[in-house]
DNA sequence: GACACATATAAATATCAATTCATATGTGCA
DNA sequence: TGCACATATGAATTGATATTTATATGTGTC
């Protein structure tokens, strides 16, 4: 069951949003937090499970520690995602899902 | 929040068992019961969501009621995140996961 | 219309994960 | 060593979702 711990780790929003931040450069904790408006402790909570799951690395640079996406494959996998929910929606709209 | 209605919707082991049952071909309620071993007002609550979510589509045939899947994509799209989270999984047994 | 089959729904329960809040740990520097 | 900054952890709470059990609905056939 490993593709269950994968998604089950960015079907959460708050976990997505960082991947996404993530995406374009290694960011600190402090800069995620910036960016997504989120408590400390929840980044951290958030962070630790991509982590366990192996979504993303870190490494220690003075009293910093950088986060970064581990594979280039979760990036595309999100924009494969997202495009796909756009054309089952349109699916949907012309109710071509009955 | 489009992506994450799908996310929700792939994210259960069991709605995606079903999925997988319906890749290959239509079947009615009664095959996939069959194939999951799963209680029937279980597929049942499943498949009423994977329809609300446009995963699949349905149409009556005389007594049963025919489900197929409603886009090829994601059919694709488990595959491709199945093959991916065995990636990750490889990296992280090398250790380069930290 | 009564019955059997196929599927759906509803209510109750169980399970699990996210969030919050308070506190702890680790690091560099005066 | 003591302080400030950066991040992590733990406990408590809350909220969401899957599962089970029982019952209802819809369809064809006699």
């Amino acid at each position: 069951m490993n593709e269950e711990k994968f998604l089950k780790c960015i079907v959460d929003n708050n976990r997505r949003r960082i991947l996404e931040c993530l995406g374009s450069s290694e960011k600190c904790v402090n800069d995620i937090i910036e960016l997504t408006h989120l408590e400390q402790s929840l980044v951290s909570f958030h962070l630790k499970s991509l982590k366990a799951c192996g979504l993303v690395k870190s490494r220690r640079e003075g009293k910093k520690i950088m986060y970064k996406i581990s594979h280039q494959g979760i990036i595309d996998a999100l924009k494969f995602i997202k495009e796909l929910s756009l054309e089952i929606k349109e699916l949907c709209e012309n109710n071509e899902c009955n």
